[in-house]
DNA sequence: GGATATTCGTTCGGGCACGAACAGTTTTAA
DNA sequence: TTAAAACTGTTCGTGCCCGAACGAATATCC
């Protein structure tokens, strides 16, 4: 996946398809492999960490908020994990269907969901996170320790700024 | 969704979790900061430049593999945008369906399949690729241009470990 | 040359993903 | 104190997404 062709020559076909339009290549670069990246991560932690748990990628963000946070609300969760409340409420369905988490309405707020983890839930969250965690370390075992501080950095501000564009 | 809770509140609650148990929290920060990058991209990518031409994400990147490398294998394009082969399927049925790719089998491999543009899907991808990185450009707008190279490089470097991992 | 293994793309089943529309609740405004 | 506006979570429809199983074509091995 890391791509057969060089980045030279898919430069030159694009140019080819587009005469003297001018491409910005450096943004098109980081783009690209922001999603190859994500892409290879989650893919590997699911088909080796998540896959024994049976669980998916969005289940398990779902669970980890909720086991850091609980009790939360929905919208929290999904603000949190960066997907929509439609697709938190399917996923919680199946997790409440699988007995690892608790919805209740909130008696403060009638609109408010709150989200709790069970027994089970809990227990399968500290077994799983270590597991998970050593999954994340293996993934960034090739980069130099003293550079994942700025490339933390350099991915919050491209969430930042994609964030911002989306209100607008 | 760049989180209302702070980096060290969050490590301080899974701690208080896990007891002594030793956690990489830098990898997580990677990790955790690629996705919600990944994602806000994604999504603001989607619900700008794309929406305009009803193109979904995946869409998308198999048309500009396309674009660029026709004819080409269905296989190189699966590997290329880092999904799966029977996620492929499915897009190109659409595609195909709206008349923005041909499929043939090859004459000469009778189990490849070869994917070019039709005229229509040409002409939206010299519309829309200029649009598309234009986006990319605005995603990346409040990074340092000098920063622009070796952050691609980091995420490269991830992509190979992960990918690297996929096939132990 | 013929059995065996590999490769490729499709199909299938189940879960994820989104926007739009909706109903119920709470807040705001007049 | 109502009427309008805002907010939360669910449902609905459609498309994406994967692993597993499959059939067809090609490659390998003896």
């Amino acid at each position: 996946m890391a791509g057969q062709h060089t980045l030279d020559e898919t430069e030159r076909q694009v140019q080819a398809r587009l005469g003297d339009l001018k491409i910005d290549f450096e943004a098109m670069a980081v783009t690209s492999n922001l999603f190859r990246a994500a892409n290879a991560v989650r893919n590997y932690l699911e088909r080796t960490v998540l896959a024994e748990h049976d669980l998916s990628w969005t289940a398990f963000v779902v669970l980890w908020v909720v086991w850091i946070w609980e009790p939360v609300e929905s919208r929290v969760i999904a603000e949190e994990g960066g997907f929509s409340k439609a697709t938190l409420t399917g996923v919680m369905q199946t997790l409440e269907g699988r007995g690892l988490i608790t919805r209740t309405r909130s008696s403060k707020d009638g609109r408010l969901v709150l989200v709790k983890l069970t027994a089970k839930g809990r227990k399968m969250m500290k077994q799983l996170f270590p597991e998970f965690n050593k999954g994340e370390r293996l993934a960034v075992a090739d980069l130099k320790r003293s550079d994942l501080g700025s490339f933390a950095d350099l991915l919050r501000a491209v969430t930042l700024t994609a964030d911002s564009q989306k209100t607008n």
